[in-house]
DNA sequence: TTATACAATGCATAATATTGCAGTTGCTTT
DNA sequence: AAAGCAACTGCAATATTATGCATTGTATAA
């Protein structure tokens, strides 16, 4: 993955977890974890993420479109995960998904409709998925399926 | 219906069915329909509708944002735990928070928006959050800090 | 390796949007 | 009608975001 969609991975999920209201903010998140870029870039980036600056009760916030907007009617989790997925992470055989808001959903139910012998089932919030996987190695071809999705 | 009331009621209009990308653009639209008002009072309209700015493909444009996007919500986990937590569990790196009906929700929300690298996510049920931490010794820290927020 | 083509980025600056402050307008109360 | 208030707005100064241009990085072909 080159850096520049490392980078915009990292913001998409920033900009889904935190309320950023500017990109010089954002670039300071950045920053603080190791991406060195100016603001230059990062309005770049918002573009090409479409990333919208929305008015709130008292000033802006970044924002990303949610699930609603970005899914119609596709299941499969290839056409799902671009859209909806925000990042992973994981313990032992668990797996946490992070997804745009109301995105948990549909990619959970994708997931299980697959009914892949490594995945013993998936567990969907608002925003997160749990997915809990059969062992250590099953764990790690999931998240690798998920992460290679994710970059289209 | 006040001059101010009737003028936003246009810009709504003008937003959803016009491609409008700037503010002065907005202003032109407005002028040409007979209400005369600077940039400066466009910036505070926007901003009481909630009018989000989006990047497209070759610059932006206004649009409506439906309300998720624009509510803040986020309310901290300090002022909510003493009011819906009744107490919590928790095995290797999972924490089972049981709250009063219909408090899993905000506060897991509450949780998330931290973005705290000891949580890798949370699921809520109706009145159960799972919590799934980063290790055992992350988990602790964050029981901890629950319990602490509980008795203030 | 070197050359070539193009993507990515920073810098400086232009374009846009926000906001403090003061003046005006419109309402309500006395 | 006059006074008191609060909402509204313009102006000018700030703050934030976008972008033209030059440079640097990267992948590919020779």
């Amino acid at each position: 993955m080159s850096q520049k969609q490392e980078r915009q991975q990292v913001i998409r999920e920033l900009v889904a977890t935190r309320s950023v209201s500017s990109q010089e903010e954002l670039r300071q998140l950045l920053a603080e974890r190791g991406w060195d870029v100016t603001q230059s870039t990062l309005s770049r980036d918002m573009h090409d993420l479409r990333v919208a600056r929305v008015p709130t009760h008292g000033g802006v916030r970044y924002t990303t479109a949610d699930a609603s907007a970005a899914t119609d009617n596709r299941t499969s989790l290839a056409s799902l995960v671009p859209q909806l997925f925000l990042g992973l992470d994981f313990v032992r055989e668990l797996i946490v998904v992070k997804t745009v808001v109301a995105g948990a959903q549909p990619i959970s139910e994708a997931i299980d409709s697959e009914g892949s012998p490594d995945v013993l089932g998936t567990i969907a919030g608002e925003n997160n998925i749990l997915i809990i996987c059969r062992s250590d190695a099953a764990r790690e071809r999931v998240a690798k399926r998920l992460l290679t999705l994710a970059r289209k």
